[in-house]
DNA sequence: AATAGTGTACCACTATAATAATACACTATT
DNA sequence: AATAGTGTATTATTATAGTGGTACACTATT
């Protein structure tokens, strides 16, 4: 048997690294912070986040300017909602549809909850205006 | 920051040993393989495997009878069924709808998704006989 | 009584990820 | 030219989970 292996701490800083993206927090064609500081703000060695852009620039969301920084690549936004999208789709949906036959939960049931969620979600944002 | 820690192999064997408890492969109050035969079937340390069974003892799912072996439980299944019914309302549900939110998918499309899916799996079922 | 199969406990070892601490080359700024 | 801020590379160290191996107490069977 294989067994499933553990999410690098340092693939957790991409992720989160997109999702500032994804908000907008950090805009295409923007520096992000560099290697030291993010690693200060995230408690964790420069090494590690460096790692983190490494994979980033792999999946050319971000790209380096030597001696400069990290820079959020043009239409970066897109391609990582577009990859996001994919991932849920392919892997994260089946996933989902197996536990829902095996506990017998009916899709209406989702359905439903859902509507509850998005409602209550509303609601709390609604609060802090 | 605090990240996700990885899952023990110990429980990913747990979940497995719930698995057959609940496909009724172990049913209840017949004997579970021991924790050495275990570990040889799953290519893995005794101690390991005696791990997964101590957590399962703690969740009531299995006992344990000195000298003889390891037990399923009178009311395992149900008790296993709502334990994982509870998790994934409580826990996977919310992060399945931010998810949704996040790369804008409706209710709809998971329906119609969902659909296709259970077709799919009765048809390869179908095949098999 | 003897034996074989149980779970349990212990300890040293290994593999891996992450850390820590440097050092270096490059760039912008002064 | 000097300096400070970049990323990058290297090496040693730490922390942890899992392994390997052994020993022990208990139970059923012979």
């Amino acid at each position: 048997m294989e067994f499933s292996q553990p999410k690098g701490i340092y693939q957790q800083i991409a992720d989160q690294v997109c999702e500032r993206i994804l908000s907008g927090e950090w805009a295409a064609e923007e520096r992000i912070p560099s290697v030291r500081e993010l690693a200060v703000d995230m408690g964790v060695n420069p090494n590690t986040v460096a790692r983190s852009y490494q994979s980033l620039v792999d999946d050319m969301h971000i790209e380096n300017r030597r001696g400069i920084g990290y820079f959020v690549i043009q239409n970066a936004r897109e391609r990582i909602l577009e990859n996001m999208k994919n991932r849920f789709i392919n892997m994260e949906l089946p996933r989902l549809f197996r536990t829902m036959q095996k506990l017998g939960i009916k899709p209406e049931e989702i359905v439903q909850r859902y509507e509850q969620f998005s409602q209550s979600v509303q609601v709390s944002q609604g609060e802090k205006q």
